[in-house]
DNA sequence: TCGATTTATGAAACCGTTTACATGCCCTGC
DNA sequence: GCAGGGCATGTAAACGGTTTCATAAATCGA
């Protein structure tokens, strides 16, 4: 394929000239920029990104790694930080099923020389010393991070303050006795609102340490397996907490497996808010959950880093969350007339936090 | 940060001797490799990929470009696309929210340098001509294409007769009035389910210009809306089948709030197989999608085109849809002892594909 | 002992751009 | 008539690697 020397022969310029055109300077004749054009178009010439990002040193693309992630919050996220980053020109080079923090050095190295900046979800304990390493040489915006790491932004979903609110509805409605259905060990999500489950109840004159924990995996399957172990356990509880809305489904399942109605029989909320919480039967109770919000912000962040000066001082986002209430919970929803045309009912309370 | 040849220099050696040690060149005694390794480590070099692939021509990247999906199918893809690229040291250049001609031009000139090769979902008609000026520089794979691109590899889904299956099955179970939630317009996959449902009409002796179809977008609302036309309807329909199991959701949600009893006054089909679809009350039948496979075999397909020939034969895979058979259908599952343990209870009838 | 072969290394061209600087030209004002 | 200032363009050095080819040293066989 046609390189800008031969455009630069053929149009009977120099190289220079050819490179002029192609990024509009005005320094350029308009006669001789189209002559250009027309030995570039008739060459069918596309320029080298790698080339000019080589020289330029600056490559429009910014680095994803996220673990192995499913479901919603995966396309969402995605969607944000593509949107927001596609909206100032830049691209996503993507390297996901990353956990550990040898995955995380081999892939950010790889990553090099093509990326201005690093977008990192959920780095483990081990990956700090690697992330500061990346650190030395690009921006780096941390998602969901367990700490803050210095000089690095970072945006966080409110899982502990959303936990909370769902626990605190619970106990509002009246429950005494509650189950939460977990996530996996180590995801700091799940563990963020185990925290927020536990001292919502401590909060609230409970003890934390008599309620029920279940473990999950944030699938489904977990959810209707936590079923047997809350019908099973004295005095059973009257609402459940699932950590997210997967396995809260899982829960409806197999409590309408059993014969229970909810929320009659049992009160359930979920998390994440899922697109389909509030078309199923009964509609789910949920903490609404902005993943894509968090990939446009962490783009938002990151492009402030890669313009402004790199030792600004590091910006940490949080995220909130709010309680979307629908049937699962069993509150009562004002009914206004017109409650059937409703497409998603559901009255929300934000928590606005820092 | 440190250069190849600040490495070199503090070595004692020339710069094609760090290069041979850091492509484990055998060509280098072990001593010197060792010294190399050293003054690497010390001054923390990491080598430049834009600079070695503008050199080597080869990027270890594919381009993937998507229109503006969500939800599973969306993250299910990338999770293919990336493992297996992952799998063979390759990485993702991500870029979506392109539908017309023009972003896929812009977008593919932005890559080009960066990229081995191009997998571009679901192009339109416009975008041949584009996608033919792409294919002159680099192999191209198609996911789900309308028609065939010369010398491009292609790997759609069985959508026409994944639509078939789930047609055929409520024809066995003796419906006769059937409606259809159709997809978004200019939608690929909605078009041809779509048509396996008109044909399938056909084939089992009905008009399908008599059956009821109506507008949808794949969302769960749309579902909801399509109720009240499927209602009013005379003679009204006892069976649906949905584009989609989101849109499938939403009809189960406004069949319970119109009273309606799933599957004894409706059935109900859905399309994709969605984790949840086993866990819904109903359970919901659906037909099988293998996003993550489609993912799969296009890197498998792209890699082969990138070692191979470029003027081999262009192949075209079809992924196959399977029946996957549920509550919601009304068939009457083998309710073998211990269906209350299965999972996700479902029977699948495959339907292997050219 | 000596030419032939092997092995380790370096010099320099190259990948395809951008850009600082130099150059030549035309115009203007005094 | 000419210094000075724009303006359009070209020259050549980056950018940070890889790789071909040449070369020097070490090893080998007879």
């Amino acid at each position: 394929m046609a390189t800008i020397r031969e455009v630069a022969r053929a149009a009977g310029v120099s190289t220079a000239t050819v490179s002029r055109v192609f990024s509009n300077s005005p320094l350029v004749s308009p006669e001789t920029a189209q002559r250009v054009l027309d030995h570039a178009a008739r060459l069918d010439y596309w320029p080298n990104s790698a080339a000019r990002s080589l020289s330029t040193q600056c490559n429009h693309t910014l680095g994803v790694m996220l673990p192995d992630l499913h479901g919603e919050f995966y396309s969402d996220l995605m969607r944000g930080l593509d949107r927001e980053a596609g909206l100032h020109g830049y691209k996503i080079l993507l390297s996901s099923s990353h956990s550990n923090s040898e995955d995380v050095l081999a892939a950010s190295r790889v990553m090099l020389g093509r990326i201005d900046g690093l977008i990192l979800l959920a780095p483990d304990e081990e990956s700090i010393d690697t992330v500061e390493r990346v650190r030395r040489r690009l921006p780096v915006v941390l998602l969901n991070p367990r700490e803050p790491v210095a000089r690095c932004h970072s945006v966080g979903i409110a899982n502990y303050e959303g936990a909370r609110l769902a626990v605190q509805h619970l106990l509002a409605l009246g429950h005494r006795h509650l189950a939460f259905i977990a996530g996996p060990e180590g995801n700091v999500d799940a563990e963020e609102r185990l925290r927020g489950f536990h001292d919502a109840l401590s909060e609230g004159g409970l003890d934390p340490d008599r309620a029920l924990v279940l473990p999950g995996d944030f699938r489904e399957m977990t959810g209707m397996e936590a079923c047997t172990g809350i019908l099973e356990r004295r005095p059973r509880p009257t609402a459940v907490f699932a950590a997210n809305d997967s396995m809260a489904i899982g829960l409806l399942r197999a409590l309408h497996g059993a014969g229970l109605r909810v929320p009659r029989d049992m009160a359930v909320v979920g998390f994440d808010n899922n697109s389909m919480a509030g078309f199923l039967n009964p509609s789910l109770t949920s903490i609404n959950v902005d993943a894509c919000g968090l990939g446009r912000r962490a783009v938002q962040l990151m492009l402030q880093a890669i313009e402004g000066d790199d030792d600004a001082d590091s910006i940490q986002v949080v995220i909130p969350t709010a309680l979307k209430v629908r049937e699962s919970c069993g509150a009562q929803l004002e009914s206004s007339p017109g409650t059937k045309d409703r497409p998603d009912p559901g009255t929300t309370f934000e928590e606005s936090t820092s």
